[in-house]
DNA sequence: ACAGTATTTATCCAACGGGTTAATTTCTCC
DNA sequence: GGAGAAATTAACCCGTTGGATAAATACTGT
């Protein structure tokens, strides 16, 4: 309180620190990849000095898996506030997309992340015990849905959960983690704001259309209030 | 001929070295990315001094590039061989979609070679002329047979080529490119033969349960001689 | 105020990695 | 059979990088 706050060479913030730290790891990590990262560029990120990572998280690997552990257990959060239970099946598969779409979009670090481990071989991850224990509640969520669809009529099928969620994360993923080269090969950008709201509701179409066999799903828009995203070509 | 085979140092092959340095480098890339790949190891691999890199294609991101051109260049070669005209347009959608999953599970390291890529965010392939050149064939015949199958009635709805290019290219890239991941957090082996056929069986019938309004397909075994593979689930 | 501990800094280093230089060997063509 | 070009090798250069050491600085309890 009444303690002289004389200008400090530092402060101290363990707590701060590791945070700091974690979150430039996690820029750096996912800008650059595993081998391409830098030690030095996390530490002057961070604002602090390079031993730091060793002395509050670890080596570079650790360092990595906290972050990976990290990431996950962000999306696992943010997927288990989605409340599904009230809404009729049709309206729950869309939310789902809808939900899967923006946190990819509102968090590309965890789309590189995931890119890095893969090209890894999920080999950090596999040591990982708390993310195999971080699992989805997406799937359950999705095997709830569907049965309520097939009993209500919505749904023509009972499709398998797991390949359903797996299948939506596709469409949603390859998309936006390749949208670099796909725009090159289109030779168009497709991080523009027509083309993700047209890809949307083809999505969301796509796997309605094929739930419920309404195939005119596929040329609904979803939600363009303005846009007039042209979802279908003439023939 | 009659020429004394007296035991040589080294035997000159200009042409066969430059190959044996791609093949090398594009094992080298796709194994460990772009910053992860060792100049050394790819010499190594190639049975080849380190400067016959530099002297045969060029420095690093120049042999990169050009592992990724020629990726690039096999994947169009063999799209082009695909011949749809004949085939009714639910059978040519299914032909289109396992010649995609087919092609990524035979090429693991084209995969790779992608993520790493847009890890880069298309910084190499932006230069590529060559590849920009390079459009796929799949865009029109997906157009083509789209057309077909809404004249002869089997499709209920005109979508976008483009579109539903990516998701096909989105439904299987995920699937394969994620599987070390996704086997970790499922806890079971993706890429087990099942797995697989399990896998292909719900692709081909996601996208033509949409197209056809029949959602039945989503249920329909594809190619599953043996295996008993479990589409769906009962409710 | 003092001791002990937790946190942070400054500096160093051995290994590595991409790239280069220069010499050596094979080929080709006259 | 020899000169010049093409292909290949061996050895080296030098900035970078992950990691380590040790000292300095702030905090805590007594």
């Amino acid at each position: 309180m009444a303690k002289a706050k004389r200008t400090l060479k530092w402060q101290r913030d363990p707590e701060g620190m590791r945070l700091r730290i974690l979150e430039a790891a996690k820029q750096e990590f996912s800008a650059h990849g595993l081998a391409g990262a830098r030690v030095d560029r996390i530490a002057a990120k961070a604002g602090a000095n390079k031993r730091m990572l060793y002395y509050h998280v670890g080596n570079k690997d650790e360092l990595y898996l906290a972050v990976l552990e990290g990431a996950y257990d962000k999306i696992r959060s943010e997927e288990r506030g989605l409340d599904l239970e009230h809404l009729d099946p049709p309206e729950a598969i869309r939310r789902l997309i809808e939900f899967t779409w923006n946190y990819f979009l509102r968090n590309p670090e965890f789309l590189s992340l995931l890119q890095t481990e893969n090209l890894a071989r999920a080999k950090h991850l596999k040591r990982s015990t708390k993310v195999k224990s971080m699992h989805s509640p997406f799937v359950e969520m999705i095997r709830t849905v569907v049965r309520r669809g097939v009993e209500s009529g919505d749904f023509q099928v009972a499709v398998d959960p797991v390949q359903l969620y797996i299948s939506i994360a596709g469409l949603c993923f390859f998309y936006l983690s390749n949208s670099a080269t796909l725009s090159v090969i289109f030779g168009r950008d497709l991080l523009a704001k027509d083309a993700k709201d047209e890809r949307l509701a083809h999505m969301a179409g796509l796997v309605l259309a094929a739930l419920t066999g309404r195939s005119e799903e596929l040329l609904k828009i979803v939600k363009a209030p303005k846009s007039r995203a042209a979802v279908a070509q003439t023939v």
